[in-house]
Order: structure tokens, then C-alpha cells, then sequence
DNA sequence: TTTTCTCAGGCAAGCGGTTTCCAACACTGT
DNA sequence: ACAGTGTTGGAAACCGCTTGCCTGAGAAAA
């Protein structure tokens, strides 16, 4: 029973209760470089438990000079993309001790510096950006800038996605996949694609294009440029382009999306149409999301780890400090399923 | 350019640079009651611009008694269930200048327990609670007890899900929809149903059946406890379910799953073993994951707005307090899809 | 002109912890 | 018996910010 308005109990009230000063009842239950004798000690763990004592994070984060919270910035956490990949900060963060702050930028870039900006307010120890970066460089710059300021105050911050930023990061190897899915697309008798491509400044979207294109020039496969379809990276900006890939009547076998929402929004439009997947066209995605491994046809797509991308990301940005950024590639491992049929 | 080794800026340092006293740079960047003559205003952030200045938010919060931080505890942020949830709590917390701190608990009652523990240090303004609760009454006991000195301590706190706590709650109308769908299905024609019922210990889970059930009644159908069949509440659960409904050769028009991702599970047992949905059974969920709505066949199920969910916890959990919990219940809303065609 | 208000700046006392530094004490070794 | 050493408790400085209170200056009132 303490007499503040407030009503929470602080280590003065454990320490008075415990009969020691507050050095003592500071150093019994946290300091971990002096030691306090056993009586002394269980006094003050008695006394803080009678109490429901629980320290003042945030005066200890001032006395300390450092908190225990990382911030993870995600462009949208309903995306499943972005949910797996925060299901594996958060449990890595877990069992660092770190309480994880997150924030859900909706892709504005100006939300997202904002963000950052918070979480140096907040001192946090950490902050992990995820996400692919667009090709504005003026936006860029400005991010780089916050960023760096953040780590001007001791900071880390690591990144998932490209490595745009001198900083630790999570790469996907979007171009590698792709060139891979196109070799094996084209080694199941596929000669004819279409491209459903995503936005064009987004970088995720255009490696993985890059790359796939890529991989059919060096099979000897070539795709006509309108044959690249432009539109949102979400499964309504799939819906719609394939759409358009069967209003152009584009002569194709086989469309591939650059993730795995798109893809299904792809598959989604061609049954609108009364046409089947795969025995009308074939489809492939990107990401190989959970919650989709269950669609059917069953989609043949380029997996990323995407929970351990969150935890290696966390781990990054833990621990030493490199010398250097380190870059933490993850390449993806192509799934081929019945969505993409051999044309043998 | 600051000489101290932490590096960050300190508003000592912004008031020394303006020429004005703490107590001036404090006001002219947050105070509001206070005025500052606008020339020393300008000078103030001028010069918090020019050293990047952040105000040191643990500062802030010790010194003001109170944050500017919120948590969410979700059983599983991988869940789309869940994510949708923090999508919803995180845009409100956003509109309110709130940042949020999301916790995963994984079902753990003890982690539960630990983290609003943990929040309670944070001094978070609020925490809100979404998932099912179990029916524990020891585990219900401990966690009201932290519930309660986390309140105690000024907190506040609300609860998507059951109304099990006297706090505000989100509840959703488990039992009322059960009772819908089962009309629903029930006036599709159909007689003969088996429920993949989750755990019998999960709120949600008995909730939905228990409505279900005296859905069915009241429409003079009877379903048979061996048509009850437990298993975990994941698509696995939903997977394994369905093999023993049809390892056991129920005699059943449709089967009702008490989520969506049991559901897709249990579709994808249905394939696995060469059977079709709906032509050999139909089959329904509940929630309506945003993801999943492109599954095939369409997936009947009942609606629940979550991202709403989530805004709506948030808002009960700021602004003034009720004298009593306030209780803001939401309907379910049942799709019926291709997954349960007539039997007309 | 003098007196009374009002306004805004600055000093300093907090907020709730941590940690440095000093002193007290108990042992050791001679 | 005494200096030397190691341990442990407590007083107080400090972390970075907010805010109550005092003060001086100028405006308004007399």
C-alpha cells in the first residue's frame, strides 16, 4: 500500500520495507557487479515481491544510458510477408530479453523517417527496417540520414531487404532467385511467360524481374517487353494484371508474379475468366507464404525463411558491433508444385 | 557536435546553443501551457534542428510520470488472425501519437504474465490483450492478479476476445455466430455435420460450437458427440481433424471447422486423400482471413472485422476511462460461399 | 509618476532509478 | 598490537527531462 496518486511502488518503498538504503534494494535486484549479502538480499526480493514491486523501465533506461526495446519498422504487418518476419524478431528479440516495438509504415517514406526518429527518441537499443527500399534516391538520402543520426547516438540498425544502407543487413537474393525459378520454369518445358512485375520502383519487384529475366536470356528464352505487366505489389495489383495479360491475349504459357499475393490474386482472375490454373496457365509466385501453402493449385514459388530472416536480422544488430556492415545474403530455394506442370 | 561519449544530443545541449535555459528549451519544444517569446522560440528549434536533436522520450516519461507507449499481447503475430488484429491497433495507436509494443506470447499463459509484467514496467499507458482465453482458473486468477496491480498502477487495459476480466473488452459473438452458421447451413439443406471443434479448454474454440450446436437444435438437428472432433486450433489441427472424421466414416454433408485455417487444413486433408470439396463435403470456417479468401473452392465462413477490432481496443483503452468496463461486442457476419452449396 | 498586473525566463527541485565513492568492518599476516 | 587487504552498506551525485516557483520587465491602471 503506497501513498502516491500514481499508486506504483517504487524501490525507495521496497527499500524502506527492507530496511536498507536504496543502493542495497538497487543492487539485490539488479546489480549485478556488487554483491549483497544473503540476508540483506532476500529481505529486498521479499520486500519487492510483498510490494508487486517492478522497476521504472524508463528511469532505469536514463540512469543506465541504454533500454531494452528494438524497433522493427514493416511496411505493413497484415502483409504475411512481413507478420512471418516479425514472428521471428519478436522471438528472437524474446529470448534476448528485448521488448520489441513495432511500427507499420504503410510504405510512406516520410511515416517511416518519422519512425525511425521515435525510436532514437525512445533510445532503442535497436531498430530493424524491413522492407524493400524504392528507387528515390532523394528518399533514400533522407532515410540515411536519420539512420545515421540514430547511430550517431549509439544505435543499431539493421535492414531486411536490399542493402542500399552501410548497415548490417538481411539480403534476399531476389536477382539469384529469380534467374533460378526462370532455369527451372524453363527446364519444365515453359518457353512463353508473362510477368505480373509489381511497381516499378521497387526494388524487390524489379530484381526479382531482372533476375528472371535474366535467367530466360541465358536459357536462351526471350521475353518481349510487353510482356511485363505493371501494377501493385498486393494481390488486387495481381487480380489486375493478369487481367490485362489475358485482355492483350498475350500468347503465354506461363505467368509469373513477383510475390505470392500477386499470384494468387492472378489465380483468382483467371477463374473470374472461367479459366483453369495450370491446365489454361501456369503461375508462380514469389515468398512462399504460410498461410498460402494450401491454395490449389498448390503454387510453385521461391521460398525465403522469412521467420529466420527476422531472428538473423535481430541477431545482427545484437551482440559485437563488425568492423564493417555485414551482409547476411539468404538465397531462396525454388518450389516447384502443381501450379506450374511439366509441358513435357 | 557534442564531446559526450554516448553521442546523442541532450537538450542542455540545444538551450546552450540558443542561448536560453533549459526551462525555455523544454517549453519552446514541448510546453504547452507556457508560452516563449517567438523570437527565442525560433532560436530553440533552430538550433534542435541543426544538432538533430531528439528529446530523450525515458527521460520524458520519468519525468512526466506517464509514456507514450502502448502493448499488444497476441498468441501469435505469424497468425493472420492476429495480424490483422495489430493492424488495427497499431493504425489507431499511430492516429493517437501512440507507438506500440507487441508481444507474442505463444499461447504461454506464464509468458503472458511475464510480459504485461514487463509492460507494467514500461509504464505503458495501456496494454490490450487479443486472443482466446483458456479455461484455467488458476492461470485466469494470475493474470487478473497482474491485470489488477498493472491498473493499480494507472494502466489501462482492455481485452479482444472473451469478456473473462472486469476490464474493457472486445468481445466477439462466438456463440451467436455459431448459432448463424448453422441456420445458414442448415437452410442450404444440409442435416449432417461434423465440427473440428479445437480444444475443448479455448474459449473461442467452445464458444463457436456451443453455438453451433444450439444452432442446430433449434433447427431440430442433432449432432452427435462422436461428430465432435478435438485436435489443435491450427491448420495441422485442421489437417489431422478431418482424416478422423474420415477415418471414422461419419456419415456427414458437411464438416465446420472452428477457424479458417483448420478449415483450409482440413481441405487440404480432403485433397490428400483424393476427395473434393464441396462435391464429396463441404466444409466452413470462421473469421474470414483476408488471406485465405482466394482459396479454392471459396471458403464459407463467418466475418469478423479484425482490423476494427483492433482500432476499436484501442480507442476503449485511451481516452477517459468508463466507470464500468464497457463491453463492445461484435457479430459475426456468415459468408456463405462455394464451400457449402445448396443441397437443394 | 507610482502602483499593480501580467507575462515570460530561469533556477532548482523533482521524476525513479544506477553507480561512484567513501567509510565501516572483518580478516589476514607479522 | 598494528598495518594491509577485501568486502559490503549507504550517502549522494547523476541520468535527461519537466515544472513549480520566483523574479524582473514592461504594460496597464491609477
Amino acid at each position: 500500500m503506497t501513498d502516491r496518486l500514481d499508486g506504483s511502488v517504487r524501490l525507495e518503498d521496497v527499500a524502506k520495507l527492507a530496511g536498507v538504503s536504496l543502493a542495497t534494494a538497487s543492487r539485490a535486484l539488479n546489480g549485478s557487479t556488487r554483491r549483497v549479502r544473503d540476508d540483506l538480499r532476500e529481505r529486498v526480493l521479499d520486500a519487492a515481491i510483498a510490494l508487486q514491486y517492478t522497476a521504472n523501465a524508463h528511469a532505469q533506461a536514463v540512469a543506465r544510458g541504454r533500454s531494452d526495446v528494438v524497433g522493427l519498422l514493416v511496411h505493413d504487418i497484415g502483409d504475411p510477408f512481413f507478420s512471418s518476419i516479425a514472428a521471428g524478431v519478436i522471438q528472437a528479440a524474446d529470448r534476448e530479453g528485448l521488448l520489441v516495438t513495432l511500427a507499420s509504415t504503410g510504405r510512406d517514406p516520410a511515416r517511416e523517417l518519422q519512425f525511425v526518429r521515435a525510436l532514437r527518441g525512445q533510445r532503442a537499443r535497436a531498430v530493424i527496417i524491413a522492407g524493400s527500399r524504392v528507387d528515390e534516391p532523394a528518399q533514400m538520402a533522407q532515410l540515411a540520414r536519420e539512420v545515421a543520426s540514430y547511430r550517431a547516438g549509439g544505435g543499431r540498425v539493421a535492414m531486411i531487404s536490399q542493402n542500399r544502407l552501410p548497415v548490417d543487413t538481411v539480403m534476399l537474393e531476389n536477382r539469384a532467385s529469380g534467374k533460378a525459378l526462370a532455369k527451372a520454369l524453363v527446364g519444365l518445358g515453359h518457353r512463353r511467360f508473362a510477368v505480373l512485375a509489381g511497381p516499378a520502383e521497387l526494388f524487390t519487384a524489379r530484381d526479382r524481374l531482372d533476375g528472371f529475366r535474366q535467367g530466360l536470356t541465358g536459357a536462351g528464352v526471350s521475353l518481349p517487353a510487353r510482356h511485363i505487366i505493371r501494377s501493385d505489389f498486393t494481390r488486387d495489383g495481381g487480380y489486375e494484371a493478369l487481367q490485362q495479360v489475358l485482355d492483350a491475349d498475350l500468347d503465354v504459357t506461363c505467368v509469373v508474379a513477383v510475390n505470392d499475393v500477386m499470384a494468387v490474386g492472378a489465380m483468382a482472375a483467371l477463374r473470374a475468366r472461367g479459366l483453369r490454373c495450370p491446365a489454361d496457365l501456369a503461375v508462380a509466385g514469389f515468398d512462399d507464404i504460410v498461410t498460402l501453402r494450401d491454395v490449389t493449385p498448390s503454387l510453385t514459388t521461391v521460398r525465403f525463411p522469412l521467420e529466420e530472416m527476422g531472428s538473423t536480422a535481430l541477431s545482427l544488430v545484437v551482440g559485437a558491433e563488425g568492423v564493417r556492415p555485414r551482409l547476411h545474403a539468404v538465397e531462396g530455394q525454388v518450389m516447384i508444385r502443381e501450379s506450374t506442370p511439366s509441358l513435357g
